[in-house]
DNA sequence: AGGAAGATCTACT
DNA sequence: GTAGATCTTCCTA
């Protein structure tokens, strides 16, 4: 199992949402392997994109999402830190949300940094960071090699998929832009 | 200084 | 299951 590239994120931003479902995201954490398969994500653009933090033209706080397809962004929405992967190419503002998990690795770590146990321990964008121990000094880190200490490992399993519009978004778009595996019971409501 | 933001938790019916 | 309170950071005025 190797390890996303940067050509991987280098596609159109709902392509890449779409095929990192399944994909297991992981974190070493000194001796600890915590990681999870990607059930859940959503895919976000800039200009055009009402909800999307690039939407308002470049600034400092949003800057990441014009950078090389790969980094990891991360922000804030009502106390909770969301966790995004840069797309598409240098330049253009574009990422893809990671909404929730399945736990594969790390169940002990992720328990402990969580009250909540079963499929509230990282069924939504929020409670996975948490679970993850993931904040914002991880912002602008590489996602496509080990030095971060979080990247994505491919995985050739396949699932059904299904779309749907994004959530909490006050202005979406009509695309549907949200993306996750069918029946699995860690997909947020 | 004020407001907005892509969410979560708790406490009810 | 649904409703409401409240959480923290960063941007713009």
């Amino acid at each position: 199992m190797d390890i996303l590239d940067e050509s991987f994120y280098s596609q159109d931003t709902a392509i890449v949402a779409k095929k990192l479902l399944g994909k297991h995201l992981v974190r070493i954490y000194k001796d600890t392997v915590v990681s999870g398969k990607i059930v859940e994500t959503e895919a976000y653009y800039g200009e055009n994109d009402p909800p999307s933090r690039a939407y308002k033209g470049y600034n400092n706080f949003a800057k990441l999402m014009w950078d090389k397809p790969g980094k990891i962004f991360i922000y804030m929405v009502h106390s909770n830190w969301l966790l995004n992967i840069v797309t598409m190419s240098f330049g253009v503002p574009s990422a893809v949300l990671i909404r929730a998990i399945e736990p594969l690795e790390g169940l002990g770590f992720m328990l402990k940094n969580r009250s909540k146990h079963g499929k509230d321990l990282s069924n939504g964008p929020g409670k996975l960071t948490q679970a993850m121990d993931i904040d914002k000094s991880f912002n602008g880190l590489d996602a496509t090699n080990k030095i971060g200490n979080l990247y994505v490992k491919n995985s050739y399993e396949n699932y059904e998929i299904k779309s749907s519009n994004r959530i909490g978004v006050k202005r979406d778009l009509e695309r549907k832009l949200r993306f996750f595996i069918s029946g699995n019971k860690y997909v947020s409501k």
